[in-house]
DNA sequence: CGCTGACCTGACGGTTCGTCAGAAGTCAAT
DNA sequence: ATTGACTTCTGACGAACCGTCAGGTCAGCG
């Protein structure tokens, strides 16, 4: 699958560039050592806080206590908690890239469910490991938030053409429909992803366990963009 | 379907008990007439300004002025904002139920698509109309609120029953591998129908119509929960 | 050591929160 | 129509948080 590697490669670059190189601070000078190290802490710190207590009371006054410094070194650096939330989610959009690559071998031979349960696996620990960021993130763009539109664009873009190439093979080939709309699978598929492990909690009281979800959905994604058999 | 219409019926009338009598103020009185004008008004306001602004600052200030009230009247109903969200997501909850009843019906037989693809256009409706509370019920749900959490559960739930019934049928017909888990199976196809309206607006935007988006998930809903081929 | 620019903070006016005590409205009985 | 009992609403308040600014502190360099 040369095609989706190469143009996935591509847009790994520019994300980098337009999402992380602009590190500076609120009044747009570029910052240095000291800096970048009270602004990482101040962005852990928020991401901590945002696990623990949610977004919706997830004060400023709090990020700054929890490091240490006053409420203005905040806003030095963000110009708001919501802020600060969006470099988390760009950092994130970079570091699921990895993820995305996954998707840039075949699915249709003999082992491609092995394929992607390691992928579903994958994306799944990511979920668990950055979900309070992750739910923002989707819950402004959802809201019409252009920059966290931007941010989950990135986000998303290389999984889209990944999935969406493969469907198409699978059209070519006849084992899937052409009356289902590439883009629209491709996206059902994420969306499965993106949601999922999510209701993991619910799924483990009712006796589901996490490695039946993940192959049930292995399944399921394997059979939507390869077009095979369920049975 | 008999098995699942029944325990669908019981279960939407346990939920209209538990989550919607309980209308009274914060101090535990039960309120009359004037109180309920007041309280629908107050929920009316809230859930448009949640439209139009997000969640992140939704103040409870801005929601008195539009209503024509003190905000302490506000509180004389809810705790906070995001409690009067919860009563939005409750009524909801009760409000999707003639959708989950669409599902009652066999989707083997040979118009199960068409079954499938009306289901799918009326839940994408209701995501359309429900947005922003229903953004707000998941994401706080997936913090763990337990209070949204019982709310999540009896809004999905009706869904959820329908959906497994209908795999595990296809499961005892040997169309779906018993490899596949019939829990994780309908919440995969739930997963889908609960964030793809999200993701309408980005797919308009590359040329895939509601229509087509409509099309592609009522077929891979189909072939989920029956066996039924893709191609 | 002292200078310079980068970085941080105390302190402030303004807004919202959440809570009372009591004012205003409602209604049935007379 | 008036009274009285009850329901509903609000003005006003202390506390908390917001977001900004002028000025203080710190690191590195000559």
């Amino acid at each position: 699958m040369p095609d989706s590697a190469v143009s996935g490669e591509v847009y790994r670059e520019s994300v980098s560039d337009e999402l992380v190189d602009d590190v500076m601070a609120t009044d747009g000078r570029v910052i240095g050592r000291r800096a970048i190290q009270t602004r990482r802490r101040l962005l852990d710190v928020t991401a901590s806080l945002l696990a623990e207590r949610g977004a919706l009371d997830l004060k400023v006054i709090d990020v700054a206590r929890e490091v240490g410094a006053s409420p203005a070194t905040f806003y030095q650096y963000f110009a708001d908690v919501e802020d600060a939330i969006l470099a988390l989610a760009a950092e994130l959009a970079i570091e699921v890239q990895p993820i995305s690559a996954m998707l840039d071998v075949d699915w249709s031979g003999a082992d491609g469910l092995d394929r992607a349960r390691e992928f579903v696996a994958a994306y799944t620990r990511f979920w668990d490991d950055n979900g309070p960021v992750l739910r923002i993130l989707m819950l402004r763009a959802d809201d019409r938030d252009e920059r966290f539109r931007v941010v989950r664009r990135a986000y998303s873009e290389p999984f889209m053409v990944a999935m969406v190439t493969k469907v198409r093979m699978a059209q070519a080939g006849g084992q899937v429909a052409a009356a289902l709309d590439a883009e629209a699978t491709a996206g059902a598929v994420l969306a499965a992803l993106d949601r999922l492990p999510n209701y993991r909690q619910n799924f483990e009281k009712r006796g589901t366990s996490r490695d039946a979800m993940i192959e049930t959905v292995a399944r399921l994604a394997h059979t939507a963009l390869t077009g095979h058999s369920l049975s």
